[in-house]
Parts: C-alpha cells; structure tokens; sequence
DNA sequence: TTTTAATTTGTAATCGTTACAAATTTATAA
DNA sequence: TTATAAATTTGTAACGATTACAAATTAAAA
C-alpha cells in the first residue's frame, strides 16, 4: 500500500509533507524518533519544518495510523506498522526491533476497563549485539 | 516487607532518604511519578531535594528494585511492585491501574535475543470513568 | 580523631516537545 | 476567475522533565 493510500484509509488528508513523513515510516521499520524523520527528509524537503513533523506524527498516532512507541523513557519512537508484535528495545545499542507474538496475553478485566491498545515490549539485548559480545 | 528489607534484598544501602521513597513506592499504588513522590513527601522531609528523588528512583531502577514504566509519553512512573502484571492507563483521567496477566505471551525469539524485562501495557478506559459516563 | 568515600543537595543546563502567531497553501463561494 | 474562508505549514519562543555538576553533608574507615 503507498503512502498516500494509507492516509487515505485511516482518513487523512494526504498533504504532500504527510505522504513524505507516512513513506518514511512504511518504508523504514526503524521506529525512528521525530527527530530521525525530519534529519532524513530535510535534505530533500529543504522547507520541512520540525514542527511539521510533530505536528504530523500527533495526527497519524490520534487517528490510528502509526504507534507511538512509549518503549524508550528518552524519546517518542513510531511505528508504521500498526499490526499485533510486540518491541525489544536493546540495552546496548538502543535499536528496537519487531518480534512476532505468538500468544495474545489474557488480561484480567473485572474492572470494566475498556482496553483500545495493549503494547508488549521488552528490555534486553539484541542480536547483533550478543553476537558481538 | 517492610522497606528497609526491601532496600537490603537489591543490594542498597539503606539511608534514610532511600527508606522514605521506598516506603512511599510500597504503600502507594498509584505508580507516581518522580514529582509526585516529591510532592508528598517534602512536608515530612523538609531537607528532601527532588534531584534526590530522581537519582534514588535511578538507582532503584538500575537495581531491580522498581519497574520505569514508560507508558506515559510524558513522564516516567515508578512501580514498587516488580512481580509479573500489566498496567493500563485511562485516556480519560490519566490514571494507571494493576491488571493481572492469566496468560503470559509467547514472543518468538529465534533472532537470539536476550529479554531481560517484558513490559505489557494498555491504553483505554478505566473502570471509574466508565461508570461516570 | 583524621581521612576518605558515599550520599545528598541546589542551581544551572539540556533537550524533546509544544504553544503560538504569522505565512503559506488549499478549498469554497460568489 | 476572483474573493474569502479554512486548513496546513513554518519558525521562534517557551515549557518542563530530567540530568550535570560541584559544593555541602553524612557515613565509614583508618
């Protein structure tokens, strides 16, 4: 699905700044920070203002389009991929990774909560990084 | 458990600062905030400074002694409680309330990472705020 | 004691994020 | 098309949670 596309179903209107910032996210499965989207789009969107961008990645998250990743106590990571799996952030390189989860957690609900989204994510090491080390 | 043992069991030396915010983790539910903690327990500890507050919820965390919960974008809450559950925070009322795990998720983990922690967390409407609307 | 190490404290700085208002672009109406 | 209104984008300034730092205090060791 492009970009444009994906604004479109979860009703977005599709600015040219959007569809750049959504391409950035499908086409990246880094879960970047705000700040890591507008360093890698400025150069070819040299009036893209920062502000843009977290004004842009607010919107995408209150309309179901991204995840806002609260994984890292630092900064808001976002997730273009907004389909069940969970997240393991690594301790020693700091990258986040998807991991598929094989079983759905049954949470107890007597309270009457109304649950919207539930996020898994992990702390650990990575696999590059125990390959290193 | 009082927290004085509490502290000696992860390895802390117990001083009087780290045994007042321990107590408070302890006995408060409410998974506060570094502020929040501060707040309440500067009137009966005049001295208190809230960098004190931040580095002894630091070193609790480096220690196992708490869970950082970072399901507020806003601000880190801290948890006494590190036995396995999950939290939901209320959209509404900002709330963050214990949910029980009846099952815990598989994650596929054929990538030979190492999961030291796993998080799970809601986001929704808590029973309270349900019942008022 | 005296000396050293650990802990606490207050202030200032950092930095991600947001508020705000002006500027620009897009949509609507005449 | 042109005029007007609405939506979006932009840059700057402010905010606020957290941390760096160095001095002050307390506890431990010699």
């Amino acid at each position: 699905m492009t970009a444009y596309e994906h604004l479109l179903k979860y009703d977005i209107k599709p600015s040219s700044q959007r569809i750049v910032i959504m391409d950035y996210l499908l086409n990246n499965r880094t879960h970047p920070t705000s700040n890591e989207i507008y360093n890698a789009l400025k150069d070819d969107n040299p009036t893209l203002s920062k502000t843009t961008v977290y004004n842009t990645l607010k919107l995408f998250e209150e309309k179901g389009a991204v995840l806002n990743l609260s994984i890292d106590e630092k900064n808001a990571h976002f997730d273009g991929d907004t389909s069940d799996h969970a997240h393991l952030i690594c301790t020693q390189c700091g990258k986040i990774v998807d991991m598929e989860i094989t079983m759905a957690p049954k949470v107890c609900n007597d309270m009457g909560c109304e649950i919207h989204q539930t996020h898994i994510y992990m702390k650990g090491i990575c696999g590059e990084c125990k390959k290193v080390n």
